[in-house]
RNA sequence: GCGGGCGUGGUGGAACGGUAGACACAAGCGACUUAAAAUCGCUAGGGCAUUGCCCGUGCGGGUUCGAUUCCCGCCGCCCGCACCA
């Protein structure tokens, strides 16, 4: 017989499976489709264990669909454009291009050992120029539909990568790829209109049902809708044109409350003041230096500028309110200016105690008992409170409904409108970088900004300068600075122009991939007929890093399609279920250096010793220290003895770390493939933790789960030759089989692909110890086989093969489970008194409740227990327990 | 500050309101072996102990015949957002 050797194995069954076309999504529409996706990498060139666990979710569901009779598309590409290929072209030469395709050519090469049943005749990657051509044309009918335009704007520039970000990509202030402090810049950009879908984007959310609540609070939370009042204060000596100061409040409830107005320091009125006046110049200037660190916003001091103009309140005009210019108004939210009622807002409260200002209360909890003055009252919005102010509505209401009704009264009496306001601004997609989708416009003296004519497309990148090297090295756009590229003919009067120079950014790129894998070859950008019948995808598999950019874009872009006949209406929502999985996480071994500087040690540099029930960590090098061999049983109990004699030589662990090359704790998948074989590192990632928590890679973990596999295919093996004739045992294996697969299949269903595991292991155990006859029990085998197959597909293709298995295991019916069979005669019922084990009773399972109740009874546990006195209850409950009350 | 999530053995983790700790790792004991590796078997939450009993799912309460699970209040950790009017 021969042992478990995946390096033979692993390969002859992905050849297999490549010579069936198994994998190959057909487009025939008769069958139920199933999309399953994980997110496209980015092609660095080497895949990283994040990836393995990722691809290996996706290809558990696609493998359990493909067996479920489903139609399964399981497509990857790569995400290619952007930063990091114009970097390694300016640090070590080369060109972006060659660089890109270099690494997709070697990561294809580490993932194809894996056995990952994507569709790989699918492949494409943003880069190819027969994608970004088709993005272009996207981009031509969003113009033309009004979804893309262009104006003068406060951008976030980001001086390292020289390129200007969108609000999302800024992350505390610094660009969320290069970690540089972003600075403020005006620029003429082209912006999508996401800003328009605002409330779409919001309401859609509520359809996702199999979306993570978490991810859909983000994104509900950036859309950030918010339903107020807009309205003016007359001013009183302001100067000329500033007669009306527009505020935005979200509790116009409190109106009655306000006791000053606050102006932001680049509010309009805020900079004609500045112009006469040298201290509110001093004071807007101070404002502006504020620091963008996350620190330096959280302990910016609450600063006023009293203006020494004054506001009336519209309710009643005799009460007139200062105005300051107030460092943490801004400009871009609302309208810049708002009111203060330092009574029910903290940051309003702490502005007046400082500056002296009126706290006024205008609601109170109904049970009153409460000091304004100290503390301001900020209940829920959906709390019920007193009205002592009131502006509309009962006395006694939530200031929800409050808030509707004040909104109603002022409209009513002339003073603003109701309005609702998002915090949500639209994307700004101009990047000023080469290896990117160029923007296919162009710049004519005469006719201004042209489009470019859909049949001059692709606008290629241009490789290099007529034959000259493109200088990489040197910062900015390569493009700005091409002698020719620039130089075009206007697509409307044909003379002289120039080509925009601006790429998009590479979020453009991934907001549409997953429409055009349905029908990646098309000389659109979609395929109507293909994309109704793949679209949407039906489970989205990757991490939640992604949570707001990628998901959020993608949403708009699916709606922006439907206006512009790129897909139907139907897919307004990209991805109908999203699964974010957790990170696959590995310990730290951390010495401190001489200097106290922490010194972190790869895997195979350290040693766990057993000793004394515990496990010691020391390095290797101590045993060389010592004239020591680390295989020598003497030596490691020597060392472990004398441990704590010698302090250096023991390792600190920090368990489930995030890994990090500098932290010297990477795992490489193909060190782990070649060591273990695929469905080692497959087994292994799925079966510690749920799939969307993070899993600790452990070397010992990888050992099991190899041993495990080598195990299972002994055991098969052996059953697969053996001839037994049938036994009083086979009707127990075969419930257990039945038992096996209806747990297994809940198990995967629900993504708990851990407790699949779990109930495989406890599975095999049962099919190992068996004396079944061999006909059961290669049935059983075969059973297992199947029921491991989306996780270990090669091992069970072996398997399968071994036993006779008709044809790939991986087009095999997906087993069902005999209900007869799983019907059990008797039950094994605990028995409690008061809510406590104190013993159990096996009972056919019809029997009746009278006659258990009699058996329980009687039971010598309960005899104890209850010691001659009746019990005070019994409950019974059929097939689950009985607890006894005494 | 606001919002969300999570606290279970030495570790990762299981448990429709119904036997807490499945399954695995690490550990220990044993078998096989000249020996080791590999493999196989057994033990294992803590404590007392003779059958058995007590304690135990972050802490304190509550609902229930019965709570890891539901409710209330604390504590701790993680994540997201954050001067958003």
């Amino acid at each position: 017989m021969s042992r478990y050797d995946p390096a033979e194995i692993e390969p002859k069954w992905q050849a297999a499976w490549d010579e069936a076309l198994t994998f190959k999504a057909s487009d025939d529409t008769s069958k139920p489709k199933y999309y399953v996706l994980s997110m496209f990498p980015y092609p660095s060139g080497r895949i990283h264990i994040g990836h393995v666990r990722n691809y290996t979710l996706s290809d558990v569901i696609a493998r359990y669909k493909l067996a479920g009779g489903h139609n399964v598309l399981h497509p990857m590409g790569f995400d290619a454009f952007g930063m990091p290929a114009e970097n390694a072209a300016m640090a070590n030469g080369g060109h972006p291009k060659d660089w890109t395709y270099g690494n997709i050519d070697d990561m294809v090469a580490q993932m194809k050992p894996m056995g990952w049943s994507f569709d790989w005749s699918r492949k494409f990657a943003t880069c190819d120029e027969d994608y970004y051509g088709q993005q272009q044309a996207l981009f031509l009918d969003m113009l033309e539909a009004g979804l893309i335009y262009r104006k003068n704007a406060m951008v976030n520039w980001d001086p390292v990568d020289m390129t200007v970000l969108a609000n999302e990509q800024v992350e505390n202030g610094r660009g969320w790829r290069s970690g540089a402090l972003v600075e403020r810049k005006e620029l003429t950009q082209w912006f999508f209109r996401i800003s328009d879908f605002s409330d779409e984007l919001l309401e859609g959310l509520d359809t996702l049902d199999d979306w993570p609540a978490k991810v859909k609070l983000m994104q509900a939370n950036w859309i950030g809708r918010s339903r107020g009042l807009q309205f003016a204060f007359s001013t009183v000596n302001a100067p000329e044109g500033h007669d009306r100061i527009e505020v935005y409040t979200t509790r116009p409830d409190t109106l009655l409350g306000a006791s000053f107005v606050g102006i932001s320091p680049d509010h309009p009125l805020a900079k004609v003041l500045e112009r006469d006046n040298p201290e509110v110049a001093a004071f807007t200037a101070e404002c502006r230096k504020g620091g963008t660190t996350e620190e330096a916003i959280e302990t910016a001091e609450k600063l006023g500028f009293d203006t020494g103009i004054t506001v009336r309140h519209p309710f009643d005009t005799a009460v007139e309110l200062p105005v300051y210019i107030a460092n943490f108004i801004l400009m871009d939210y609302g309208t810049g200016a708002v009111f203060g009622c330092p009574g029910h807002d903290a940051r309003d409260h702490e502005f007046a105690t400082k500056y002296g200002l009126p706290i006024v209360e205008t609601f109170e909890p109904i049970e009153g008992g409460i000091d304004i003055k100290a503390e301001p009252f900020v209940p829920q919005k959906t709390e019920k409170v007193r009205y002592t102010r009131l502006i509309a509505g009962e006395e006694i209401q939530t200031s929800e409904e409050a808030v509707e009704a004040a909104v109603a009264f002022c409209e009513a009496n002339g003073v603003g409108q109701g309005v609702t306001k998002y915090r949500l601004r639209d994307w700004g997609l101009s990047r000023q970088r080469y290896w990117g989708c160029p923007i296919p416009v162009v710049h004519c003296e005469t006719c201004g900004t042209v489009p470019e004519k859909k049949e001059n497309l692709p606008i290629a990148l241009p490789y290099d300068n007529g034959g000259e090297a493109i200088d990489f090295a040197i910062p900015g756009n390569p493009l700005d600075r091409h002698p020719t590229w620039r130089d075009c003919a206007c697509p409307s009067c044909g003379g002289a122009a120039k080509r925009e120079t601006d790429t998009m950014d590479t979020f453009v790129d991934s907001s549409w991939y997953f429409a055009r894998f349905t029908a990646p070859r098309a000389k659109t950008p979609t395929d109507m007929d293909k994309a109704g019948y793949w679209m949407t995808v039906d489970q989205y598999v990757g991490g939640i890093e992604h949570a707001i950019l990628h998901l959020l874009y993608s949403r708009f872009f699916t709606r922006a399609m439907i206006q512009t006949g790129h897909l139907p209406e139907s897919c307004a929502e990209p991805f109908k279920a999203l699964f974010t999985q957790g990170m696959v996480t590995h310990a730290i071994y951390q010495t401190t250096s001489d200097a106290g500087r922490p010194v972190y040690h790869y895997p195979e540099e350290v040693v766990s010793i057993p000793f004394e029930g515990k496990s010691v960590v020391v390095l290797k090098k101590a045993f060389e220290e010592q004239g020591m061999d680390v295989d020598n049983e003497a030596h490691r109990q020597a060392v472990a003895t004398a441990f704590h004699d010698f302090p250096h030589w023991g390792v600190e662990v920090v368990p489930s770390a995030k890994m990090s090359k500098s932290k010297n704790n990477v795992v490489d998948p193909v060190a782990i493939i070649e060591q273990y074989g695929a469905d080692t590192a497959r087994w292994f990632v799925l079966s510690d933790s749920p799939p969307e928590r993070d899993v600790e890679w452990t070397a010992s973990g990888a050992e099991a789960a190899n041993r495990h596999l080598g195990r299972v295919f002994r055991a098969c093996a052996e059953i697969a030759e053996s001839e037994v004739p049938p036994t009083g045992e086979d009707e127990a294996l075969a419930r257990e089989m039945h038992k096996a697969i209806r747990d297994v299949t809940l198990a995967i269903e629900s993504f708990g692909f851990n407790a699949a595991i779990a109930r495989l292991y406890a599975f095999t155990n049962a099919l190992t110890k068996s004396r079944a006859g061999s006909e059961t029990k290669r049935a059983a085998a075969k059973a297992l086989a199947q029921l491991m197959s989306p996780m270990t597909p090669h091992l069970s293709e072996e398997i399968w093969s071994l036993l006779g298995g008709e044809g790939l295991i991986a087009n095999a019916p997906w087993p069902v489970a005999d209900e007869a069979m799983l019907v059990e005669d008797s039950v094994t019922l605990p028995i409690q008194v008061n809510g406590k084990r104190r013993g159990e009773l096996t009972v056919p399972v019809d029997m009746a409740k009278d006659e258990i109740e009699k058996l329980v009874l009687a039971h010598s546990a309960v005899e104890r227990a209850l010691n001659g006195a009746a019990p005070k209850k019994l409950i019974v409950v059929p097939g689950r327990i009985v607890n006894v009350v005494a």
